[in-house]
DNA sequence: GGTTTTATTTATCATCTGATAAAATGACCC
DNA sequence: GGGTCATTTTATCAGATGATAAATAAAACC
């Protein structure tokens, strides 16, 4: 046993600057997703075992903070790759879909991202107004012109409110999978990929029959 | 002019103390729907024009009131003739699950009670699960034997979770059309009836399809 | 119309809560 | 190992917030 400070199970009670201040955001975004952004400074410190004016060290105030764990929860998580993977006609769309939805729901299908999606949500954050502007553009719209395409429905209008309004019937039901199980707190399949796999495959078998019979 | 008080647009001053309490809980509604439970008493005292002491004359805590606005929420918000629309076998099923989710969102699918919904979900509170397992048991478990019978798989053996988790996507997506509309604030097709139909038909031949294929 | 009842307001408390300033203490450097 | 700098704590503030008690005033009663 060394005469450096006794590390049983305590953290080194000083950090540098960069570290703790990760380690804040870290705990502040599994804080806030629990309690809501009305959770208080005081309880959000003593969970990291600090004191609660530290916090005003790294964030000068508590929005600061709250807009870092946007930055941390929203940010990185549309992988351009998606669009490339959805629009890759090569394979059967039934194959692209359920891959896209396995990768989607890996990236934010979890009790952090879900519940702070929810509270930002509901506090009319412009980023989540941003966030589902990216969705509709970026993922839902070319899945409706892959759908199109499945169903030789080719056409050179733009994806109107109609078509992204179905396809945000499966894109909302999966995602409220990840509602029922992080906000609900309910017992669903732990099976996700098969869900996934029966929800695109009746998808596209509907769609095409309610397309084809006229 | 009578020498009774002015009744310049002012509602008059006094209520007797049912009229009063209806009409907090009626504000108080749609004040936390608006601002979540951590919105203030003095807020919404002042939305009602009175003081905020008034408050605690017709409910002893903050709480008390939150659990009345929960019951004018949560309660009489499902109709059992649903169950018996959804198991007149004598109609198409399409039409009787059309029906219900016109009726069904028309009873919920409301700023207020989406929002009051949601809020109430991510606080954990019990009167929510509670509300999930109706929705399961009342709704949810009756389509899946319809779905069954639809497709012609008619069998003794309870519903199980993957036959539950496969409704819930219909039932969750179109949930989440009320959820873009009233929480995000997205912009959504007026046509309700017309995204249900779809989706309901969509689901049925979807469903018809991949259990047939095998 | 005067008395009683009851709804409502005014004044106020105690506690909570975000935030600040100054003191203290550990780490690092030579 | 003493000085310097950066990290953390202690002490504290001001405003917000749920709640209470007493005063006021409108309605109801006879």
């Amino acid at each position: 046993m060394t005469a450096k400070k006794s590390n049983k199970g305590e953290p080194q009670k000083r950090l540098r600057a960069e570290n703790r201040e990760q380690q804040i955001i870290d705990e502040a975004v599994s804080f806030f997703a629990e309690k809501g952004f009305s959770g208080q400074t005081r309880e959000l410190a003593s969970r990291l075992g600090i004191t609660q004016p530290l916090l005003y060290r790294y964030f000068p105030t508590k929005r600061h903070l709250i807009e870092s764990v946007f930055e941390e929860v929203y940010m990185h998580r549309v992988n351009p790759d998606w669009v490339t993977l959805i629009t890759d006609r090569t394979r059967p769309l039934q194959d692209r879909l359920s891959e896209f939805y396995r990768a989607y729901s890996e990236a934010t299908y979890r009790y952090e991202w879900i519940r702070v999606y929810m509270f930002s949500a509901l506090m009319g954050e412009a980023l989540n107004r941003r966030y589902i502007d990216l969705v509709e553009r970026e993922i839902l719209t070319p899945i409706c012109l892959e759908l199109r395409h499945h169903c030789g429905q080719e056409s050179n209008k733009p994806v109107d409110q109609e078509e992204l309004d179905q396809i945000w019937i499966l894109h909302g039901g999966l995602f409220y999978y990840a509602i029922r199980k992080h906000i609900y707190g309910s017992t669903v399949s732990d099976n996700f990929p098969a869900v996934v796999a029966r929800a695109v495959a009746s998808t596209l078998e509907g769609t095409l029959a309610i397309t084809s019979e006229h």
